[in-house]
DNA sequence: GTCTATATTGTGATAGAC
DNA sequence: GTCTATCACAATATAGAC
């Protein structure tokens, strides 16, 4: 069995462990919890994963890449800069929708504990910088009106993110139903990119 | 001492403890923290409030309130549709500037305990509802294109909200000191109202 | 009201048999 | 590798003196 093969009661860890400290968080999770939740004992906990601490940044490693949006992809291919970030919304809307808890659990834990950062300190700049690089392009040939990347990529993220952030708070105030949440959700596919593009297109 | 006064002890627990739950949350907080930030013991939290639960709720239910908008005021009295929208974004960033773990403080509690919300549950309806009437007006008038509320409401909070949510992301990334996040902050406060305008005059 | 001391329970972690 | 039993200590909560 070589290094790269995960076993089986190592993977059950990490999904157990993942579910409990995603809903929980790091402070509310319970070891026992996450041992109940695998169908084994405490004690193999600490077998695989020294202390809860370990097991914790196992999880949240692989949790903070999950919510760094993949759009190297999409800014690297063929097509205008609207289509690429039409597709970059709604791909990213589509992986957070898999699952609510991620932005908060990231955001929470980052708050908590900013030092951890330091080992992601890279992995948003890549995002950012192609995004930018792209806007750049259009600004520069006039079709755009200037604008400052960082804000522009803050705007696009904020409103892909907010609903998920604050989705007990929306569906609670405005009696959203599971399915009208989605369809709200849906809706922002559109709506996001449409909104900047319109504010780049129009503006000076 | 009418009950309308608090106790001077009582007043310094609650500050203690509004400061120790924002920083660590309800689970990663510590009674003897809040004891110690108080200058007093932990007996005396008990004897004022029975509980950590209630002595947390008691934090929560004010902190919330703060997070809430205060829009009411802004949106009822005279002014164009558009100076109100800038001059609630200006407050609210205002506001929430004083105290950046707010935001993530409450999304994190409320999503990991959503049951809370039915206390609060139309703490933000009239907000929007408000909001709601004003982009209305607006729209059947003409003069702005078709939107719903509930989708231009949190397009603003997203915005607004964002930058403190992200907080040591974004500076961290983007290597921003204090003083250029608050001015990336303060950008923003012509810049949402801006963007959110400029859609509702130009589609359609 | 405020304190010290203590009870009680919860929880991460380890020992040691199999 | 996996389990049961247990340790050690952290943390909430209470008793009781002043």
């Amino acid at each position: 069995m070589d290094n790269t093969t995960i076993h089986d009661t190592e993977r059950k860890i990490l999904e157990a462990a993942r579910k409990v400290f995603i809903a929980k968080g790091m402070h509310g999770a319970r070891m026992q919890e996450i041992a109940d939740e695998a169908g084994i004992n405490k004690a193999l906990l600490h077998y695989y994963f020294r202390s809860k601490d370990k097991l914790f940044q196992a999880i949240f490693r692989e949790t903070f890449q999950e919510l760094m949006p993949k759009a190297m992809g999409i800014f690297t291919t063929e097509g205008t800069f609207e289509d690429k970030l039409r597709l970059f919304v709604s791909n990213y809307i589509d992986t957070i929708n898999k699952n609510h808890f991620l932005p908060v659990f990231v955001f929470n834990e980052i708050n908590q504990n900013p030092e951890m950062l330091t080992e992601f300190v890279d992995a948003l700049k890549p995002l950012q910088q192609v995004m930018a690089a792209e806007l750049q392009k259009k600004v520069a040939s006039g079709e755009y009106s200037a604008i400052n990347p960082v804000q522009f990529f803050s705007n696009v993220m904020a409103m892909t993110l907010f609903p998920f952030l604050a989705k007990p708070l929306l569906t609670n105030a405005f009696a959203m139903s599971e399915e009208q949440f989605n369809a709200f959700v849906d809706e922002r596919k559109v709506l996001i990119p449409e909104i900047m593009l319109t504010y780049l297109k129009t503006v000076k």
